[in-house]
Order: C-alpha cells, then structure tokens, then sequence
DNA sequence: GTCGGATGTAAGCGCTTGCTTACAATCCGG
DNA sequence: CCGGATTGTAAGCAAGCGCTTACATCCGAC
C-alpha cells in the first residue's frame, strides 16, 4: 500500500496522497477511534508528523478521506436499492477503498462519524429514495431503508452474524426488496413512464 | 444516580451495587470505549479502586453490566416485534437502565461487544423471530429483522437523524411493522390456532 | 478493649494518544 | 554553485488511559 516511486525521492503531493489513502484504508478498516495517526504514516510509509503539517489534524484529515465518490450519479433511482443492496452484500472484502460506510459502523458514534451519516446517506440518499414514493411521509420510509441498509452492514459484515453473513446474497437481497417494496410503493402511476 | 444511603457507613454490597448500576447507565450512554473507570466511580460515588477490587477489569465489569435482562420471556412471539418497535420509539431517553442495545450502537465494533449482538440478541431473538414463519430461510429472515431494529435504532436515537427521530413513533412503526410481515409470513396456518 | 480482616483512599506507574518542536536532508531558481 | 525554501526525521510533551500499590479507616468477633 503506497510505496513510494523510488525514482522521486522527495515529493510532497505522493506522500500527500499516500498519507489519504493510508487513512481511507484504516478509517474503513477499524473506524475512526481505533485508528492511530502512527498507524496511519506507518502505512503510507511517511513520517507522521508530516500529517499534520500537510492535514493540520487528525479530524482534518478524516474529513478530507471520508469526502469521496458516492454512488448516486451513475445509478437511475428506480435501481439504487437493489445497486445498494448487492455492495452490500458483495462477496466479501468491505474493507477496501469504498464506502465510508464502514468507517462510521466501525466507529462509536461521534459528531465526526455521524455527519457522515446524516449529511451523505441521509441528503443525498434520503431524497432518492424518498422520490420513489408518492406517500406523505416519503422521507421517513427513506429514513427506514437506510436504516435497514445499516443495520444489515453492522449486522453481516462488521458483526459477522451467522447466518446472516453466509447467506446467499441473492436470495437475501430479493427478501429485502420485496419487504421496501411496501415501503416506497406508488399509488398512481407516475405521469412519464 | 446511586447516592449512598448515609446511614450505613461502610457496604461493600451497596458500593458494588452502585459501580454496576452507573457502569450500565454509562455504558449505555456512551458505549465500552468512552467509558472510563474513572467516570463510573464518580458517578457511583465510589473510589476507582474498589471497581477494580471488586470487578477485577473494566472488562468483566462491562460483561456484568450487561449480562441483564431481556423481555422475552414476558413477551408473546407474535407480540415481539411489536414490542420490540415500540420501546425502539419510546418518547425518548434511550439513556436508562436498559436495553444494552445502545451499548453496542455507541461502542465501535470489539469482539466484546459483539458477542452481545451476536448471542443475546441473535441466539434468543433470533429463534423466537424465525418461529414466526415457515420459510426454509427462517434464520436469515430472523437476521434481517434485527438488523433492521439496529439500524433504526442506530440512525434514529444514536444519530438523531431527522426526520427519523422525530416522526410519528406509532405510524413509522406500523410502516416497519407491515413490510417486515412480508418477510415473517406463514404460508400455512399454526396447527393448534 | 483490642486485634484482624474488610472497606475505602490517595498516589502514582507504565503506556498510548494526538500533536509540536527543533533540526537534518534535499531540491531548485539565481 | 550556492542560498533559501521545501520536504523529511527524531525526539519529546502534556494528557488520558487501565490498573496497582501502600496505606488509612472502620467494624465485628472474642
């Protein structure tokens, strides 16, 4: 995980990246509490001090590597919770580079952590979902599926829940669509499709 | 919080008493790691040493903490999901004496806290849970149920996301109440009802 | 009464944490 | 080729952590 190119020898923006990509692993990893500074430039392979002076703290800095790619642009709506569903339960490995997810269930529930939650699944997924339903309370029924997606990401990949864990994905996935299709169902058609 | 009675002088019963109900109440508010030995003491207005006298570890108090009740046995399966819901959207003040579901919500995710999950909640919910249909799937069925209880606890007392926390606590549990009835079904009736 | 064990207290040990400081090594424009 | 700014390093500080130790104080059996 980031060594460096032996061919520069000093470069700022290289152990710049290094040091967040060091921490987006980690902060996934073990959230953000059990994630030392040390570990973190023992990983990048720089000087910790240096994290400081490029990232100022080590808030700063799980700010800056939490900010990244969310999901949302690329996949139509009618899909996401399926799209959602399947990273879920992906086949394993949610300890690599995505979903700051992780970060926030691995970690205790800080301010820090939680804007992560509130601002990012919350605003951003909350008014997708919230846009498949034509109900009153649309955004508490977004609130709900999300709700359910952490719980099934606590439960299954950081808890490690038998037999939740080793279930089949696909099966798993068709019994939680069809209970949120009671959910973020449609009583009139929508005016386009 | 566990103020001594001042007639008696000197209790080790009561001191252990007192250190066991505040390691619950912080435990709770707070989760394992955020909890110092040293806050438990002065809450139960104790000296830190007698926690370790008596305890042996900030471990195998937090195991004693909360090794308590649970509301099984006084709750009829068909109920529990029900109940279950309902004290998840109790007015307020998750904080209290029960429920070491918050525990585990606050704390970041250590094998010790996790086992609570993993064998309170899912061995003994879990069994009740799958009773309640005959799906071959009953345990996964069962697993997803707890994982949508945590999630909403999670987001809505733990990170108060709104408009979650504060919606209407009888009418979003009846939108839980009816989607999780598409997963707990029973395609053939009970025998004896 | 007194003596020994039970109970409570103060102090501090060793370690880890986030963060800072003082300094060495390196690069680059002139 | 040299001097100043940039980049990297080692060491350590102050605070907080779980836990231990040495010692005062109380109480009940005899």
């Amino acid at each position: 995980m980031a060594e460096e190119t032996p061919g520069r020898r000093r470069d700022a923006a290289a152990t710049k990246a290094a040091l967040l990509a060091a921490a987006r692993e980690l902060f996934t990893e073990r959230g953000f509490e059990r994630t030392t500074v040390r570990d973190i430039a023992a990983r990048a392979g720089a000087n910790q001090a240096l994290l400081f002076r490029y990232f100022g703290s080590k808030d700063a800095l799980f700010q800056q590597a939490m900010a990244s790619k969310n999901l949302l642009a690329e996949t139509p709506p009618e899909q996401l919770v399926a799209v959602v569903l399947a990273r879920l339960f992906a086949p394993d490995a949610p300890t690599a580079e995505d979903n700051p997810l992780y970060a926030v269930l691995r970690s205790a529930a800080h301010e820090r952590t939680a804007s992560v939650v509130r601002d990012d699944l919350g605003e951003q997924y909350g008014q997708v979902l919230a846009s498949l339903t034509d109900a009153e309370d649309a955004d508490v029924r977004a609130d709900l599926v999300i709700a359910w997606w952490l719980g099934i990401g606590l439960l299954r990949s950081v808890l490690g829940k038998e037999p939740l864990a080793g279930a089949d994905p696909a099966a798993t996935a068709a019994l939680v669509l069809r209970a949120v299709a009671t959910l973020l169902e449609r009583t009139e058609q929508p005016p386009d499709a």
